[in-house]
DNA sequence: GAAGATTGATCGATCAATCTTC
DNA sequence: GAAGATTGATCGATCAATCTTC
């Protein structure tokens, strides 16, 4: 269908787009990002490693690199779970949410502009239908 | 809007998946599958470089490794335009056609479960709207 | 000098193998 | 031995630099 090509047109465009902006504007990429949000929404004490590339669909080897990335930049912090010695946890250090409060700046205005204004609210509406029939698990 | 990102986390994950088969059942990425519509959807003579890579969405130094490997599989052919010999034209070899239309096969048959098969004609229909508005550039 | 394409160098994503703790 | 994470090795994407033809 030329539905399904179009949706991965706009897709690629949009996202290429997005991390471009946050690059320019941040220095952070797109899953850089991604993973400060879900920090920034998980308890303070942080996420597990493995949960963390779970929910951004990172591979678990991708998510250790890029969180030795942003440990290095200061943005987050690991710590060892004192129950199970065997997992990492990842926290958002006080530079981190700085950082991701003006990231988020910068990409919701991109996300606005891309998206969000373009659609009236009713298609937003019939949109996240359509979604939620499309991936049950979502 | 959480819809934006209930977008997101679909696209990752179908992308993912239809990736996924079409490696293990034809040995092609989808960005060497989209490299063979397009030249399959272009006059016989094939196209040039340069656009082929606009197309795509893909740069252009991607796209000359890309090509490589597929000259190196047999599927494709690159020749240079007599009038200006700065260009190159690819075009699909018999192989690459013959093979382009199995891959098709494995792939369309996902996006169907992934997609097609999940909405009624009318969703779709709605959602090729939202994105006509979303991405006038198309 | 610009347009078109390729190559060199770098960087991130991933699989398989490894290491540690359970 | 399995779960959790990391490291080694490979591979593809990209930018900048280069090469060729205009």
């Amino acid at each position: 269908l030329t539905v399904w090509r179009h949706l991965l047109q706009y897709h690629r465009r949009t996202v290429h787009a997005l991390d471009e902006e946050l690059r320019a504007a941040r220095g952070l990429d797109l899953d850089e990002y991604d993973v400060l949000v879900q920090l920034a929404e998980a308890p303070p004490e942080g996420m597990r490693m493995g949960d963390l590339a779970a929910a951004t669909l990172i591979a678990r080897s991708s998510c250790t690199r890029l969180v030795d990335r942003l440990v290095r930049a200061g943005l987050v912090q690991r710590s060892s779970d004192r129950g199970d010695r065997r997992t990492v946890v990842v926290a958002l250090t006080a530079d981190g949410r700085a950082v991701l409060r003006r990231a988020a700046l910068t990409h919701l205005d991109g996300v606005a502009a891309r998206f969000a204004d373009r659609l009236a609210p009713e298609d937003v509406a019939v949109l996240g239908r359509i979604l939620a029939r499309l991936d049950p698990a979502g």
